[in-house]
DNA sequence: TTTT
DNA sequence: TTTT
């Protein structure tokens, strides 16, 4: 059944990186998201938005973005519960992202890198895309960089898993 | 700042109806939205989120939705927080929906009415349109309903709050 | 980059399914959307938005869905461009559906099947969600069916790639 | 009927800024927006999506938005279609934004604001919040900085209709 | 506290 | 006709 995500927002605090027993990495961190009308106050609010991200894009998230990030999120709402020291079931609701782009521009550049998305699929989506695009040809050019993923000179980077240097 | 949520899943129990002090309806339900994978005991899991409607689309749902109907909703995530009786603060997320749509057929028909949608912007959406789609001419024709807003011959039908008898 | 399409609406026409050269098999259809609101002259128009769908997914919309069917697609909105006979430039916008989701009841059932979701990803999940569901245990039990994938009771069915005898 | 489409890319031209004959203000642009994916010869492709904005979001789009700004979009997928000079029926996909988003930063600063949603709707929405969030009081502090378009005082800012000069 |  |  559908349901998907999509938030823009600023991290409230750095990521928090764990692993779980097998070796799977996680991030939580929360995105502060600016409601688009004001309170009878004249307040602006904010949503306070529990993210969970896997994997690779977990470390890259760790990586990239910290307290304060601007930070755009892909994903699925999921719901949990779990019993708290008092015995109490506690109900959660947060984001699973699928994908995270990192929105903060580096070094005064235009910003705008994106990383996350499918890892095994990206195989798969190539396979489609062959087909699809054969009459299409147009590219962007993110090109020429080498460890460190995000170029000295500002440019826009789309992180692929593949691009990464974990 | 983008926050956007779209889901489709089956109330778990009759959508709540109350009214503000002001007199403004609101409505909560709970859509079950099943998981597409399932767990590793092989079993197909399902969050459970919590929906907020306001004013009329609060009426519509009390109305049209019940236990068990499927229903599509697109919204906001919105999070707040308050005491409890313990004096503990408890934090909440839910969806504040700001269209909802009905998914379940009506006697056997073939289903997908739909109500919500902003009220007031229905003008100003019509003033766009009007200039927007001069060459178009492409209408839908689920026409010829009148009290019923469910057609007995199953066409699919869109109420909009307009059409509705509230 | 944030891209993501979520809409529900009606098939116009049976979905035709093509295969690659390389055998991959490809679905095209168009989905009916009703606006929200009505135009100048108080009429419903609809938009109608093509749709690809890759692989397996291709193959369940040819066979599950048909003219007229309500179905869900959450995916991606993507351009392409193709030269056609007159030597023209012709630009094409479509959706590429990562999942379809079947909101067409069978025989005056409650409706809802869904299929679709990565295939190769599922893995991925499952591994994800043991560790984050471990408290959880909410199941729902989409059980007992064989070879026919919508079960006779009308009861939803989440059809996964995995379930699918194809 | 569900119709929603969230989009983050960057501008390829400058905003078209025109108004229709009653005086009402429209705007279109296009947005890149880069694929998650490499195609077969291992080049990012992106998609180039047709955006139009209606009202004050077009003239804050003409106004705030240049070719090359990085841009959110919230709103829904239209089709139209007209008859070109040589009597050819031409069809067109392109995405109404109901909210655009801002998110080049200006002079260094930290980005991130965010004009558009409905101007009418405010006062709506504000009459449901005041009732919503009334055990809520959180607003978000993202503090000390200053250059322009966000506050000495460090509140987020999100610029709505009512807080532009025009 | 969960739907089909 | 495409952005970074």
């Amino acid at each position: 059944m559908l349901n998907r995500v999509v938030l823009v927002g600023r991290l409230t605090r750095d990521p928090e990186l764990r692993y779980t027993p097998n070796g799977v990495a996680v991030a939580n961190f929360t995105l502060a998201v600016n409601r688009p009308f004001t309170n009878q106050q004249g307040d602006r609010e904010a949503d306070f938005i529990n993210i969970v991200v896997w994997r690779r894009q977990a470390e890259n998230a760790a990586n990239f973005l910290k307290k304060g990030s601007l930070a755009g999120v892909d994903g699925r709402v999921q719901t949990r519960s779990y019993e708290n020291n008092q015995g109490q079931k506690v109900f959660v609701t947060e984001v699973m992202a699928e994908s995270v782009q990192f929105l903060e521009p580096k070094n005064g550049g235009q910003g705008g890198g994106n990383f996350g998305g499918p890892s095994r699929d990206n195989n798969d989506y190539q396979g489609q895309n062959q087909n699809r695009n054969q009459n299409q040809g147009r590219k962007s050019d993110f090109s020429n960089f080498d460890d460190d993923p995000f170029a000295s000179d500002g440019k826009p980077i789309d992180i692929s898993d593949d691009d990464l240097p974990f």
